[in-house]
DNA sequence: CTTGAAACTGAACGATCGTTCTTTTATGTA
DNA sequence: TACATAAAAGAACGATCGTTCAGTTTCAAG
């Protein structure tokens, strides 16, 4: 017989079916996920869930997961504070690194970093680049560039004599446009993978 | 009236719909998206992008996307390779960065960089490192390791002499735990968010 | 033109959805 | 113990879901 569930153990019983199988459960499946024989006991912790903020309802009533259910990490504090117990790591807010990173994901790209321009901004070759195209560059944001025919990764400076991208990397020289400058997008974030 | 659409369209209006309530719509709300008078019309349509991997049916035979419909992110070529045009950006896979990079999300935790003591692998103060619980360090490795009671961010190595802890700046020394070593984890990702 | 295949319409159907209602059980308070 | 409140069981209901079927339209090949 299966023993009550707290809300915590819900919500992980959620959280798993909805990774499983990419959608809300149904009621029935509710019912059988939470151990309960009767559908009407899921609509009381439906209307909690909802309280609490896992559950949100939609324009036609229907219920849909909010990204606190359907994050996959837990944002924790400094990496000085060290790893906190099995409690607090129940307390930490779960999180989208999706909806963290991508604003406009329309115009979002990744690319891959090639060259070792930027290393001194932490940019090394073979990390991923998170590129919002469309967006007006401010100064001293991380462009993706095309300069006289060759795009590349650069900061974008404007001064008194024009436009001015910079490389972060001492071996290399700033660069000043000559024929053309195309800025293809503004550099939002930088990943890197380790395999 | 509503023209007829081609399957870009409809895939980009079932990501919308899906961005917009959490869920997939039903076979109404896609008779609607799709500009079709009949609901039937719309069950040749969702043939045939379950064919093309766009949807997938679970268990029950019920509808469910699949991470090419959710993802949000475009993953293109090299930055030298530049921007690609429209026609190809539509070839892009989309790509979800929480699959990419969250293998086991109840081991994975998201710390913020405090220190420079990696500044040389690029991992700067205020970075994410993404932390993965439980899994055993390979030579090399960066992990969150406590030595001597604090916790830091350091490459794991092991040699004749046992293990030693390598900061990647040269400010700092190499560590050879003398009472305790405790590794919490491994550093599988870093992210960089600009503000 | 005729023919055939595919796509679409429109109506209908059984299944199942989420809700509602009444009854029963569990739990805490005086 | 008696009582009040809340939670859960169980049956029932209308609404809507996805599917099916027969008929119509579209369009390209012969």
């Amino acid at each position: 017989m299966p023993r009550v569930m707290n809300i915590g153990e819900r919500v992980r019983a959620l959280r798993a079916f909805y990774r499983r199988e990419g959608r809300m459960p149904t009621y029935e499946e509710m019912r059988g996920l939470f151990g309960y024989r009767s559908k009407n006991a899921v609509a009381g912790v439906v209307r909690r869930l909802c309280a609490t903020g896992y559950l949100k309802r939609g324009a036609a009533g229907r219920l849909a997961p909010t990204s606190r259910l359907t994050a996959v990490t837990r944002l924790l504090g400094a990496v000085a504070a060290g790893f906190p117990s099995p409690a607090e790591e129940e307390m930490a807010d779960m999180m989208s690194l999706d909806e963290y990173l991508v604003e406009r994901p329309e115009a979002t790209f990744l690319l891959t970093v090639s060259g070792d321009s930027m290393i001194e901004a932490g940019i090394q070759p073979g990390d991923l680049v998170l590129v919002e195209k469309g967006r007006i560059p401010r100064n001293g944001d991380i462009v993706v560039a095309q300069v006289d025919d060759e795009w590349t990764l650069k900061y974008f400076r404007r001064d008194r004599e024009g436009i001015r991208l910079d490389p972060a990397n001492r071996a290399y020289a700033p660069i000043r446009p000559k024929r053309s400058l195309v800025v293809g997008g503004v550099v939002r974030a930088v990943i890197r993978k380790y395999i």
